[in-house]
DNA sequence: TTGTAGGCGTTATCAT
DNA sequence: ATGATAACGCCTACAA
């Protein structure tokens, strides 16, 4: 009965049922005008014949696709995974289909996929940025894309100078509490290792630092504040540093749960105890942050919260609900310091 | 000159040029038959008024769409990334594009994507099964999908009894060398943790554990079989079980990593050394294994080589390369030891 | 309530 | 070497 494997159109229902396809396309839809026992008649051989609607021929007509594009520098950091949890239970709702991308951190690659993704007439790309040091292509050519009137919204990291709607969280507050929450602690000498400056959450997570300092009257010693470079390479060095100078810190507040967890292996490796020499608190709450000993303070992003949201946005300006003008804003979301057993004695 | 936020077609660079539209379309894909003169004219034009190919429009006229589609349980496995950057390393040579969905790990969920992904006419779907208890759905469901002709390639977390092309790891060889690497070390009394057996990786990394006892004449206590749910769970509550026995083990192979740094994390709060009480191996090489301390004995399941092995096959297919019969194969990569502070003095 | 016709942007097959 | 035309599968005025 239907065919051996070419596909099933709306046209084979259509004949089959002795009907017009633009009927078999209005029953498909559930339009009203269509009666209801051709309706249910179109379901059940559609169901028959296992058709599968070719939602690329929908999408060429409508204009329309309902795919959204996502990209993020990697999947395999548990941000990320989250984020996109969010962005997908908004999604799902919605009735739009999610596309992840990853960009490596190349700005390069990531361009490249914005243009993919718009051949591929996703409606909109949600996009949290390379942590690529040349970024002023990338500037010029958001700014062209979103010229044209195509549905960009940026979250977590985002661009600057580039008029577009973003989700973020706030990293400059989020370096305030963690490194007050250390001072409360009573822990007054407080390194950071600071990521790089280039990237706008590092920069604003070492600006809550020096802030929260200040706040309480601390002076920031320059030596306290160590440049780290990516993730896992330069952990241990960088506490090497700490320790040989001479007077040591007593706390860290690290812009990363990478390093942060590379200064609790070191600390254990060169006999220092976590926190009682030293107190460590991180940034992300990633998921090994409750698996190693000693569990490490950090700071929770409200990923989920950030999907979420992104996506909500991205639907509302798709959607035509949203004006691009309504979207100007920026909306910030409030980190959490989560206190764990390498800031507190327990 | 360009149209405000219209979109460019190659009938807009046509007219521009006073050409006809096929022979653009011939120029863009560098057709040799077009002059070379009238490409670069072609070339030139398109840039000028920004010209982003429609490539639904494509992929409709062609029957193809040059885009492969991926199922996994979660993204925010490093497992999964990494699988998947070896697919797309592959698949970026080719001139594909992927499109990642995430199951969560739920059957009803996995199919639900299958549909949509053959809907958006994706040229074939790599998947990873969802590790749920109910697979018989699945099982038909993927029959019908196959028999009707759709490129599916599995990897990693296969159904049974479904004659589709696999690529997996040999999870029985893996689970014998871990065992047989505590025996040779030293260690006689075994544990295991044991993931959930309708899920062929773990029954077979099971039975791999077995076959280690048995050929080094060591035998099974049923009491040292631990059946674990899932992964953060019950990791302490299993631990506790092994020390409440009367003989308690010397060492223990757990089935994932995490299990077994939720050990390594209990055994620390009890008191108890590892490696020197208790000798710990994990399964998966996740990125926290080196974190953490002692760094995780663990198992490597050489996720970029399945990620590019299963892509290379699924291009295969697709680009016409191979049969489907060719595929009737089980492509079986060999797993690697990797002994780290767990269980092993240093 | 259903049918007809045209078009979304591209490519393949003709013809010129 | 280039042009005209049809078709991919679906949707939607408009007509009947």
């Amino acid at each position: 009965m239907a065919k051996k494997s070419g596909k099933i159109t709306i046209h084979d229902i259509a004949y089959e049922l002795g009907l017009n396809a633009s009927t078999v396309s209005r029953a498909l839809a559930d339009n009203p005008v269509v009666s209801q026992k051709t309706r249910d008649l179109v379901r059940a051989k559609a169901e028959e014949l296992n058709y599968q609607p070719n939602r690329i021929a929908a999408a060429l007509r409508r204009g329309r696709s309902d795919i959204l594009g996502v990209i993020v520098p990697a999947l395999d950091r548990a941000f990320f995974g989250k984020v996109i949890r969010g962005i997908e239970e908004k999604a799902d709702k919605a009735g739009f289909h999610i596309i992840v991308c990853q960009s490596y951190d190349s700005a390069k690659r990531e361009r490249a996929m914005v243009d993919t993704l718009r051949r591929l007439q996703v409606d909109g790309i949600m996009v949290s940025i390379a942590k690529d040091k040349k970024q002023e292509n990338n500037i010029d050519f958001y700014r062209k894309v979103i010229a044209s009137g195509y549905p960009i919204q940026f979250f977590d990291t985002v661009p600057d100078g580039v008029d577009a709607p973003v989700v973020v969280i706030d990293d400059e507050q989020g370096g305030f509490e963690a490194t007050t929450h250390l001072i409360k602690a009573g822990y007054k000498r407080i390194a950071h290792l600071r990521g790089p400056q280039h990237v706008p959450i590092y920069r604003d997570r070492y600006l809550g630092y020096i802030r929260a300092m200040e706040n309480a009257g601390l002076s920031v010693d320059p030596s306290y504040v160590i440049d780290i470079v990516s993730h896992f390479d330069n952990g241990e060095e960088a506490f090497l540093r700490l320790w040989n100078l001479s007077k040591p810190p007593d706390a860290v507040f690290s812009s990363s749960d990478y390093s942060a967890a590379a200064g609790i292996k070191a600390s254990e490796k060169h006999g220092i105890r976590v926190p009682e020499d030293l107190a460590i608190i991180g940034f992300s709450n990633e998921s090994f942050t409750e698996i190693i000993t000693p569990t490490l303070s950090t700071v929770d992003q409200q990923t989920l919260e950030m999907g979420r949201r992104t996506a909500e946005r991205m639907i509302d300006v798709v959607a035509g609900k949203a004006s691009l003008d309504d979207m100007e804003q920026r909306l910030v979301l409030a980190p959490r310091v989560i206190v764990r057993g390498s800031s507190s004695v327990q």
